[in-house]
DNA sequence: ATACGTTATGTAATAACATAACATATAGTC
DNA sequence: GACTATATGTTATGTTATTACATAACGTAT
């Protein structure tokens, strides 16, 4: 990945804040009722922080930002978190980053991001696998899960 | 991931060895002089082992097998060797699994594998990204790469 | 209400993965 | 031979992630 640039992150995944956040995090609320699955303090918590980020956000970040006046968390804290976040959809690894954002995408479990090298947005988009799962098939594989990743420069750090 | 299971790894992508392996550095070699790039020993090693192996290799494990007679390389002597065979297309690097691959496929630059969760293969096939790219043209993306990585079980594993 | 099984969290230590920084060497060119 | 660019050697450290085990909270059946 290049250095960070000069540009703003794209604004469409600017972090949330304030009735939006709220809103966001009591959506991930119902749908752990729904599925019987528990909000926790530290999965809310870590959800928290992925929502009101600008951008795909390191587990050492969130590891920093953990606490309310400066302490950090342990990393098995948030690790948890984040593993019980993308097995509830709400969150995803960026693994050539080695990084995390929330879920913009309803209902989808398989991820493609559009990873900007210049300014650092990764923008989640609706993938469609089709020729790839075409693919799988007829390899003989039964897949349960796939990510996509694409480098490159956003629309804005394209023509600045 | 799951643990190792008892399953053999795929036949097809088992590590060269004799003539072959013989064949598939020779063939880089050429491919570094038309280029006009170096095949250097520590280049050569790295090529060499990730063709011999039977699967992923962790980049420490590379290490670990660098020497002839059992010395492990420096961190850093593999890691740019890596960084070489990839720039080359010679090895790609699987983000899920942290771990590299000799390139099975002649001239592709964009990756996609098939990751069985069950005996650790992982095939690499030709990926086909017409609807994501128009996708990320759609958005304004210029993309310059792209990884798939899809996770699941392979044939032998689905039905031992 | 208590005992039990299950799920989640707290904590310490460390394992696994990767790079920075700087010195040295080797190849190609003038 | 001197210069330049590229590659390697070496030390140290930075970054990312997990293991292991102890404790706590929840649901539920007695």
């Amino acid at each position: 990945m290049l250095s960070p640039c000069h540009h703003a992150e794209s604004v469409e995944h600017a972090g949330l804040s304030g009735a939006a956040l709220r809103g966001a995090v009591g959506a991930a609320e119902s749908r752990c009722v729904e599925r019987q699955e528990r909000l926790t303090p530290p999965r809310r918590r870590v959800l928290e922080l992925l929502l009101a980020a600008d951008g795909p956000q390191k587990a050492y970040d969130l590891i920093a930002a953990f606490g309310e006046h400066g302490e950090p968390a342990k990393p098995p804290t948030v690790y948890r978190a984040l593993e019980f976040l993308e097995r509830l959809g709400f969150a995803h690894r960026i693994e050539s980053l080695n990084a995390y954002v929330p879920c913009r995408i309803e209902g989808g479990h398989m991820a493609a991001f559009l990873i900007c090298d210049c300014c650092g947005a990764a923008a989640e988009f609706e993938p469609d696998f089709a020729a790839q799962m075409a693919s799988a098939a007829a390899a003989g594989y039964a897949v349960h899960s796939v990510t996509l990743e694409a480098r490159g420069l956003c629309a804005e750090c394209r023509a600045p």
